[in-house]
RNA sequence: UGGGGUGUAGCCAAGUGGUAAGGCAGCGGACUCUGACUCCGCCAUUCGGGGGUUCAAAUCCUCCCACCCCAGCCA
């Protein structure tokens, strides 16, 4: 398998599977990701691939794509095509290891008439409610179903005519033959098939019983010969069910090891809330830019590389944790500071006149497309009497540590000259500065500074107001205004959003040269951030930009105190 | 209050009886035509708490505390 270069740290799944080789119980490693195709990926399904796909890099064993799809009323093809697009462009290749619970219906439903046959599983008529009465609770044992000294003959009768379509709906199930007094409610004779009528994806209407998950994950692993089944902590208390399974079908028997979920601040990870999102319409769909999916990600500019990056950091373990946001902002700033070019863009323009520069002129400047890599090459920036600068790179009344423009102060405009502000023009009625009337220092060019000449601290970013190309930017921020949902419980969903997560600018200018941008094609405006050509709203010459991070900002730290 | 887990710095996380890795954040400094990047330095006498075993404990024993998960014909 094609992956990509695969960087991981010592953790204590890879110390189960040193044993597991170094004592002989295995000789390969052979892993799965098991995606169930009711919904997007997430930045936590990404947390799995890369442990998953990771681990079997690092061994050179194999990682299976496997779809866990049980449940045909949730499951859809648009789902099994968005993962696997998810996978291939997070950089993991599966070749021709792609299973589907699905295949394995037929042996699925062999190991029930097996388990029936040996008098481990029968069927049951009680209603939903009566089930859940019969289950007892957390503290309390459950009583056996009344159908459960059914014979043999009868259960196979039965669960026949249950495949045959002979049944409503819901009317029975067949259940594992266990142990209703089990403290571990997974054991009191779970379901282990139902009737459901629903076309499948894949087996269309060929099926109207389907196995639950419970009877279909454990032992998809063990036909595809699984050495290692990873999942996430709440599958601990079925561990012991699917040891059951394995033991009472005599089939090979994978381990399974659980790890915590990733949790990040101010953003859900649940496909059933992301859903929500998506179906009221607090975001424009799945691949948003604000959400955690993968898709969104991808649309917001964040790099594949930087999210095997972050996966890499964060570690594994079994600790519930939730993850600051900020470290995988900063795995995106890491990869797109090498990566992308550079350009300059002015994202709220405040008009500035260079009184001394002669009217129609212009001249061309020669600026680097990134500081630290020249095979990169130049670009051109034109320069002429009027420009626009960024408003927050002006204040009327400056602290002494504001190295920008300001009454009666020099600033340099990147690879451009040093300008002085001499005057400033309000509109009249309602006071608010319009423009900026300055002079420049014709002999500092480009960057050039004059012998004794003052070095000046602060450079700023500009367009030339003739030749800069007018686009669409937003700005994203966080999806909630609280950094752990999971602790305002109480709260509603809805309530926890951030109404400010997208501000829309729609007379950005940038340097004319952005017109040729592509979709997907990320740069760095310099002093701001990162920004990336939309994949879906851009139009030929006229691209739209989405903020993908902004720039670490130490000034912004200094202005709040 | 049954069962299963987890607790090492602000956030992750190594560590498996020999005297607390690493990353991120933070702080201080250098460099800089991006207040970016990069670089250098600092940052746990202590591992949820109490007892105990040992020459030696984050690691072993014991009691306690906190948090998470489980009562879908979802996965």
């Amino acid at each position: 398998m094609s992956q990509p270069e695969v960087q991981m740290g010592p953790n204590f799944i890879r110390n189960i599977i040193d044993e597991d080789l170094a004592s002989g119980k295995h000789q390969t490693v052979i892993t799965r990701f098991p995606p169930e195709p009711n919904g997007y990926l997430h930045i936590g399904h990404a947390k799995s691939i890369c442990l998953n796909f990771g681990l079997a890099s690092y061994y050179r064993g194999r990682c299976h794509l496997r779809f866990d799809d049980t449940n045909p009323v949730k499951e859809e093809q648009e789902y099994i095509d968005a993962i696997k697009e998810d996978v291939r462009w997070l950089g993991f290749e599966w070749d021709e290891y792609e299973f589907h619970a699905s295949d394995y219906f037929e042996t699925l439903y062999a190991y029930a008439e097996k388990l029936v046959e040996k008098d481990q599983a029968f069927v049951c008529d009680l209603t939903p409610d009566e089930m859940r009465e019969y289950r007892g609770t957390l503290t309390e044992p459950g009583k056996q179903s009344p159908f459960r000294g059914r014979s043999v003959e009868e259960n196979l009768d039965l669960l026949r005519r249950m495949r045959a379509g002979e049944f409503a709906d819901g009317s029975r199930v067949l259940r594992a033959k266990i142990d209703m007094a089990s403290p571990n409610l997974n054991l009191r004779d779970p379901i282990i098939y139902r009737i459901l009528r629903a076309t499948h994806p894949r087996t269309g209407d060929a099926w109207c019983i389907y196995p639950m998950y419970d009877f279909a994950h454990g032992q998809s692993d063990s036909i595809e010969e699984i050495t290692h089944s990873l999942c996430t902590l709440e599958f601990q208390d079925h561990r012991p069910l699917y040891d059951w399974f394995c033991e009472a079908l005599e089939i090979y028997h994978p381990q399974q090891i659980e790890f915590a979920r990733l949790n990040l601040t101010y953003t859900v990870m649940s496909k059933r809330r992301l859903l929500e999102l998506v179906n009221e319409k607090h975001v424009s769909g799945w691949d948003d830019p604000r959400m955690p999916t993968l898709s969104g990600m991808r649309r917001r500019g964040f790099p594949a590389a930087a999210i095997r990056t972050f996966c890499e950091r964060i570690g594994v373990g079994k600790s519930d944790s939730v993850i600051d946001m900020t470290v995988l902002e900063d795995c995106v700033r890491e990869e797109l500071d090498q990566s992308a070019p550079r350009a300059m863009g002015v994202l709220r323009p405040l008009k500035v006149t260079i009184t001394n520069y002669p009217e129609g002129a212009s001249e061309e400047f020669t600026a680097p497309c990134h500081p630290k890599n020249p095979e990169m090459g130049c670009r051109t920036i034109p320069f002429s009497r009027e420009i626009y600068v960024d408003r927050d790179d002006f204040m009327e009344d400056p602290p002494k540590k504001f190295f920008r423009l300001g009454p009666d102060r020099e600033v340099r405009l990147r690879y451009g000259y040093i300008i002085h502000c001499d005057e400033i023009i309000r509109d009249p009625a309602s006071g608010e500065v319009t423009e900026l009337r300055c002079s420049y220092d014709p002999e500092t060019g480009g960057g050039k500074l004059p012998e004794g000449r003052k070095k000046v601290k602060g450079i700023i970013h500009w367009v030339s107001a003739a030749h800069a190309l007018p686009v669409k930017v937003r700005l994203y921020d966080r999806l909630l205004s609280v950094a752990d949902p999971a602790g305002e419980k109480q709260r509603d969903d809805r309530e926890l959003l951030n109404p400010d997560s997208l501000e829309q600018i729609d007379k950005a200018l940038v340097e004319p040269g952005l017109a040729t941008a592509e979709p997907g094609d990320a740069f760095q405006f310099e002093r701001l951030g990162y920004f990336v050509v939309d994949a879906a709203d851009s139009e030929p010459g006229r691209p739209v930009f989405n903020r993908v991070v902004t720039l670490r900002d130490t000034w912004a730290k200094v202005a709040e105190n």
